[in-house]
DNA sequence: ATTGAAATTTTACGCGCGTAAAATTTTTGT
DNA sequence: ACAAAAATTTTACGCGCGTAAAATTTCAAT
């Protein structure tokens, strides 16, 4: 190892012998040049540990090779799953993952969208705040940026959309609650921040209908994305006032869920599909630690792995056909029940 | 707003009518300019929503206001909560932050910290690995690289370390837990991917000398950061193997902890700190979600904001001074104890 | 109105690399 | 050993912006 600093590429160009051009096309691919050349070029890396500059690639390639990842909020572990997943296929791709999180904030999202405009990526995976989105906005980048949505759906907006179809989710747990049990009353936020919820609302509602049972929504108070705080305070809430129809409680996502386990708790309320328990509580996102809830939560999973690695494929397939048709294309994966001690 | 797409600084000067220097004082700091040309700028930039490009900014600036934040594995909710804070504290400080999450992976992170040097941004903020940590190469970085390391500490790397007082955080909760009922076991991992883990092992077994109370320390198998996997598995052997000595059970940190309580339900145990109990158990980190476990865990919480906000603060310090002294500077943040029902 | 300071414009060059075209070398197939 | 194909080198230009220096304009204060 030679203490010499390289300052660029001609430097290395000389130190190397290999011509400046040559290791433009090295570094982009290094299959692209003869193997006795790659050797070489090889040798001189492991003796000078050159790298060339992030900025000046990509600010000359016609292809970044840059692919923005953008989530409405790290903090959460399901975003944070996510983000982990995506960001490992995209370096296997032999792109490189630029995260960003909205962390909730409309303004920040936009601000995100700017930036990702001047960094002219590959592509753009993005998963929307949903309510608090500026659909506008949103809609505008996708025109100019090759984008898909995932996981939360703006309508009309964006050519690919890749997400979970919640209906089914619903359905596949409402028919696991009555068959197991007796029909479900439904756990949500009044004004949730994720649009997912309507629909899981809505699959709920047809879902009873369905089997031929009366629906019971409670709908919590609150803003924001402290989930697990509302489900808590609100279920307490609930709880108190003794207005439950079922005995039974599917919550509208895990987090809520995660709350409301809670509040079952504080209030002696003992959890559980057993018969000397006195109620049950299912939720819906199979986040990474309803395994370890007490009970551990019933739930129906997202395929994490479906969502993530389709919707790198969808971007790469929009690239390769231009943006193509004009169609819109949705791409909703079904979830699993994961049937564990909660319901 | 006029659909003339303006391509770079050039035409946006034309049609704003401020030569391109100006306007690119104007970019680097608003305030640079008289009020007069800041609201034609404005004007214009509202009328053509134009964006100086990402990549040529950064390569030929000096001061490059970006921000690198790497950290082990932001599927962990305690490292999104924490790169949430910093993120937001950079983007207030007007710097953009860039995200990078090791996912547990030596390589990876080595990777990142290449990728950061041939960023060269103005500073990184660096929570490593730890002891899956390259420590020769994250010492070169922080001799080429202004770098904070936090969270987790590597012995004589870097010039300024923020964390926690592991041995404060065990001192407090093993006196706490003394003091209420009796003294603690210690469950902990036999080889734990983060080193605050000895030190939170030594910190019990001073402050159990203290107290003039033998230790018992139990380790669990396992590597990885699946850390509720193992404190739920290896919680079950050790509840099983009916060997601990207190009834009293302090978890070498919440995730731990969170699978540790997940094993006491699941063998029938009652975990609180009423009478009626059987097991006492506590953590350490102040997880965002040890609120809501059943019963919401007792813990020694990390002051989050304090670390974020000394990390950024010291490495903004570092920059002045220039490495400055050749000293290195450690400081370390008290927990505080959240008192809760499970101890 | 005059003067000096402050801000802006003009002009010009550099950053580190991508990339195209033509000239040259190396490799491959026969 | 030869011609054709493939890879590499040479040469040269461009990307979008930072930034320095000199010339000019604008501003504030007397």
């Amino acid at each position: 190892m030679s203490d010499r600093k390289i300052r660029n590429m001609e430097e290395f160009a000389e130190v190397s012998g290999i011509s400046r051009p040559t290791l433009s096309k090295f570094f982009h691919d290094q299959e692209s040049v003869r193997a006795s050349t790659r050797e070489k070029i090889e040798t001189a890396l492991s003796e000078y540990d050159y790298r060339p500059n992030f900025f000046a690639i990509n600010q000359n390639r016609k292809l970044t090779k840059t692919i923005g990842i953008v989530v409405p909020y790290l903090a959460d572990p399901f975003f944070g799953e996510i983000a982990r997943t995506i960001e490992t296929m995209c370096i296997e791709a032999g792109y490189s993952p630029s995260l960003f999180s909205s962390h909730g904030k409309r303004e920040l999202e936009n601000e995100i969208l700017d930036t990702l405009r001047s960094m002219k990526p590959t592509g753009v995976l993005l998963a929307p705040l949903g309510r608090s989105s500026d659909a506008d906005y949103v809609a505008q980048f996708c025109k100019d940026i090759p984008t898909v949505i995932f996981d939360s759906n703006i309508e009309d907006v964006g050519t690919v959309f890749v997400g979970s179809d919640n209906p089914q989710f619903t359905s596949l747990i409402v028919e696991y609650l009555c068959r197991t049990g007796e029909p479900p009353s439904f756990f949500e936020m009044k004004t949730p921040p994720n649009p997912n919820a309507r629909k899981r609302r809505a699959g709920y509602l047809s879902a009873m209908q369905a089997q031929g049972y009366k629906p019971d929504i409670f709908e919590a108070e609150g803003e924001g994305w402290a989930l697990e705080d509302i489900g808590l305070r609100e279920g307490i809430k609930y709880i108190d006032s003794g207005s439950f129809k079922s005995k039974t409680i599917l919550c509208s996502n895990d987090r809520l869920a995660i709350g409301f386990l809670a509040a079952c708790f504080q209030k002696g309320l003992k959890v559980g599909i057993t018969e000397e328990c006195d109620i049950r509580v299912a939720g819906m996102d199979g986040h990474p630690f309803s395994k370890f809830t007490c009970p551990s939560l019933t739930t129906v999973s997202h395929d994490y792995e479906a969502i993530s690695q389709r919707s790198l494929e969808s971007l790469f397939l929009m690239l390769e056909k231009g943006k193509g048709s004009g169609m819109r294309m949705e791409k909703l994966f079904e979830g699993k029940l994961l049937m564990r001690s909660s319901a």
